[in-house]
DNA sequence: TGTCCGGTTTTTGTCGACAAATAAAATGCA
DNA sequence: TGCATTTTATTTGTCGACAAAAACCGGACA
């Protein structure tokens, strides 16, 4: 069970660099879903597969549980944290204001290299669509709007919204390993659009575009939980 | 040195308060610019000024970090974050709206038990103001439109508007300290119909005063901020 | 006098170990 | 057999110590 980048933790790795190597990893294993919502994440098991101490796993997990992603039940194992489907509406407004916030920003504020990141990952996010990739698909989007909200220059902002990205990524994943919709088509057409806005800095067209792609995202969620919902009744 | 929570944390403390009660006094001293921005922050110093080991420091230093309250430069001390006004207007944005977000949700989600916790906190900065203590002013007022924020009870905008009122708060007091204006009974009013308009439920009057509560801390903080600059060009 | 170089010192990042707290298992009792 | 209680075991929270990095200091040299 030794993978590339476990290995090189191990052998010759720099001082202070552990730390990010089991926090980014971790990360990713969370948001991909390969570590489901709820699992405990014991850390002398991390410590003997990352060939190093508990003490650079813990800040790890103090980091992550900052970000929410892992919570930290006291004197016992911390635990990945759950999706909490009750109340996803609350997430569901957060993202929306984040979508629009940030694209309008970016309206305002961005400079020409931004729009080629932002270019350059829409160019991403098409061969995902293209490939039928799903998985680099959901990637390529967070990216693109990433890049965004980074040309919006609004650090605030910023923060909250790769969080919320990175959340709605795992509720994506969630959905893309069951299913296999496919309406990106229409995802990419709107990232066009918002390309467009925001080079015309048309701020008001920008609120109108991110508000609408928003709605889009969420209704596709909801129908996904519903559709859930109703094959839980079905069985 | 030994202030009375000191010498509580050298004696009996449980088994995981170490951490808490460390972040906790770091957090207020940062906040209130007993630690001004800047200042190095010593591992071992507050090891010993704590009684206990560096492993807990470390821990809540990690997690300041992740608030943005404190700066950890690789290999070498952790700093208190500077406070940056040349991107000032980044936090007037991000206060503003969420000055305007949690108020309009407080308006939609509030049940009577939080509108009690509210009327509280306002009770407590209209005794600061009569007082004319500035500092539990400021601590008052925050925890005012954080209860607000709580009953909005949407945790990722509570989450951030947490973090902005304590900013806010830093800012505040760096003023504060030099000056003694007093526009607070405006504050106090302000609050009594932002109170009145969650009570009624009226969405659009919560936006409204919420909005014209932020202007007015962002224009008094302007105001500040231009008195200083013209201090520093006239000395 | 100013700059470069090497040693010294301070401070962090990491480690292994120990003790407390909880979960799990085993035992006793009705 | 089922439940309560004690014992064991696992896992975390904390500690002291060591080594690596960078800052600091002093001296040599141009």
């Amino acid at each position: 069970m030794d993978t590339e980048s476990e290995r090189d933790a191990q052998s010759a790795r720099k001082r202070g660099s552990g730390v990010r190597i089991v926090y980014e990893l971790l990360r990713d294993e969370i948001i991909d879903l390969s570590l489901p919502p709820g699992s405990p994440v014991d850390e002398v098991q991390l410590a003997e597969r990352f060939g190093m101490s508990r003490t650079p796993i813990r800040e790890a997990l103090v980091r992550l549980a900052g970000e929410g992603l892992v919570e930290n039940l006291p004197n016992r194992s911390t635990i990945v944290s759950n999706i909490d489907f009750v109340n996803l509406h609350t997430f569901f407004d957060a993202i929306t204001l984040m979508y629009r916030v940030t694209t309008r920003l970016a309206g305002q504020y961005h400079r020409p290299a931004d729009l080629a990141d932002i270019r350059r990952h829409q160019a991403r996010f098409v061969a995902a669509v293209a490939a039928e990739d799903a998985l680099s698909m959901i990637a390529a989007n967070r990216d693109f709007h990433a890049a965004i909200a980074v040309a919006g220059r609004n650090p605030y902002f910023t923060g909250l919204f790769l969080r919320l990205l990175d959340e709605g990524r795992r509720i994506f994943r969630l959905y893309y390993q069951s299913f296999d919709d496919r309406l990106p088509q229409e995802y990419a057409t709107e990232h066009d659009g918002i390309i467009a806005a925001i080079a015309a800095r048309d701020i008001d067209l920008c609120d109108r575009l991110a508000r609408a792609h928003a709605d889009q995202i969420v209704r596709q969620i909801q129908a996904f939980v519903a559709r859930d919902q109703r094959q839980d009744i079905a069985l």
